[in-house]
DNA sequence: TACCAGGTCTGAC
DNA sequence: GTCAGACATGGT
């Protein structure tokens, strides 16, 4: 077992999972199981005496033998998120929306993670017009049915889990079995998304620019305006990317006094703004605007 | 019961 | 090109 020892101030586990990019974590032992395609780690904070994001805080990262640079690339722990919330509080202050800047505050131990990219293909295809609780549930099952049942062994014990499925695995399901998972209209999406990745329209693709990859993925039924900038932005880390959803178009019209009503309009004004930080910021805005419903 | 959720597709105009 | 309605499901 490894040890991945990092500051805790610009990585907060439970705001970094729990801002809605990834569906696949679980509580265990004061911290966080963390599954990612056919791996498994334990998250945690460390020595957290005072306030969250306090300077002694530490986030610990346990994982099996060869996992340390999967998770380490993961958790994108080479980028300075010290100097995405400084760029965050510039960018309230020169254009004038200080909403960001609250916004940047609370969310400052989000990190983007760099998920595996099958994974965030197909769990952005579930999680159209879905709520976060049922996009869980739905994964789950799907791993629970068509994964690998795996064992891994922690500082505080052993557990089982289940893969995600590889394109391989699902591409003999037919539509009825998704929809017996409880995928609803999604299940006929699935069963395209299975087969371009078997016919293997993601190969190489994080060679590709944005443009080109966005594109790519608007070809696969099933994959809109928000889908595929979800999957650019939390699969390949393309942060140029700015997903609107519900939750952002409430930010936009409410804090923003936009005036846009179509979404791809919407995504294209911020990121017009905020260029290569747009991920980064569309994630403080969506966390913070969630945060003050009760959903979570 | 009606509405909502990290939307997209289709057909009418 | 724009827009309304349909689409499955389960929680509130």
């Amino acid at each position: 077992m490894k040890k991945i020892i990092t500051s805790g101030e610009f990585f907060n586990p439970a705001d970094t999972l729990e801002c809605g990019q990834v569906f696949r974590f679980k509580p265990f032992f004061g911290g966080y199981l963390v599954f990612s395609g056919d791996k498994v780690c334990f998250l945690r904070s460390e020595g957290s005496e005072g306030s969250k994001g306090s300077e002694g805080e530490k986030t610990v990262i346990e994982c099996i033998d060869g996992d340390e640079e999967y998770f380490y690339n993961y958790f994108d722990l080479a980028a300075d998120y010290s100097k995405i919330v400084e760029d965050a509080k510039a960018a309230a202050d020169n254009f004038g929306f200080p909403i960001l800047k609250t916004a940047a505050n609370l969310g400052k131990g989000v990190r983007i993670l760099r998920q595996n990219h099958e994974e965030a293909f197909l769990s952005f295809i579930i999680s159209q017009n879905n709520n976060i609780p049922r996009i869980k549930t739905l994964i789950e099952r799907l791993c629970e049915l068509s994964g690998e049942k795996k064992t891994a062994t922690f500082s505080v014990g052993t557990v089982e889990y289940f893969s995600f499925p590889s394109a391989c695995a699902l591409a003999k399901k037919d539509e009825s079995f998704y929809a017996d998972l409880g995928f609803g209209y999604r299940a006929r999406y699935m069963c395209c998304a299975v087969q371009a990745l078997n016919d293997g329209f993601l190969k190489n693709a994080e060679n590709f620019s944005f443009s080109e990859l966005k594109n790519k993925l608007l070809c696969v039924k099933g994959v809109g305006e928000k889908v595929a900038d979800c999957v650019c932005l939390f699969g390949f880390h393309k942060t140029a990317s700015f997903p609107v959803d519900v939750w952002i178009e409430r930010v936009y019209k409410q804090n923003f006094n936009g005036a846009l009503i179509d979404r791809k309009k919407i995504s294209e004004y911020f990121v017009s703004l905020f260029n290569e930080n747009s991920g980064y910021f569309q994630q403080y805005l969506f966390y913070y605007k969630r945060s003050l419903s009760d959903e979570r």
